[in-house]
DNA sequence: TGTTTGACCACGG
DNA sequence: GCCGTGGCCAAAC
């Protein structure tokens, strides 16, 4: 727990513009076809919050480059859905990459899940 | 300056 | 499974 002490000192030192890079860089590592969670994210990244993966992909919706649509929250929702134009957006790339959504809901979320710590040594 | 609000989550009952 | 509660932390008000 000291190594992630000094992390999150590490992380205080950074600016949002940094922080936001960090999120993307792992938005973009999961696979087309599978997702992830925003409580995941921010706890590979060891910094944050979930709360704060949320904010920092709600600034990533001028960007073209982050695959923002695979990441949902922990029970597989897609509660972003409404940052999206249109709202209709997010579930229709993720059905083009072959996921299945019912009731704004991933199905089979647990096989289709990406945990984003098992890849944080390819960044 | 203090409070409320989120693309959230773990936990207890 | 559902609910409330508490933690989270930047932004907006």
């Amino acid at each position: 727990m000291v190594a992630l002490q000094k992390y999150k000192a590490f992380a205080k030192s950074m600016d949002n513009e940094h922080y936001f890079e960090w999120v993307f860089a792992i938005a973009r590592k999961i696979p087309p076809g599978r997702v992830s969670t925003y409580g995941a994210i921010a706890d590979s990244l060891a910094l944050g919050s979930a709360r704060m993966v949320g904010w920092a992909l709600n600034q990533s919706a001028s960007r073209d480059d982050v695959p923002a649509h695979r990441v949902v929250n922990r029970k597989g929702e897609l509660s972003g859905r409404a940052h999206f134009s249109p709202p209709e957006r997010m579930q229709e790339l993720l059905e083009k990459e072959g996921v299945i959504v019912v009731d704004n809901r991933v199905q089979d979320f647990e096989k289709l899940f990406w945990h984003p710590a098992e890849h944080l040594e390819d960044l």
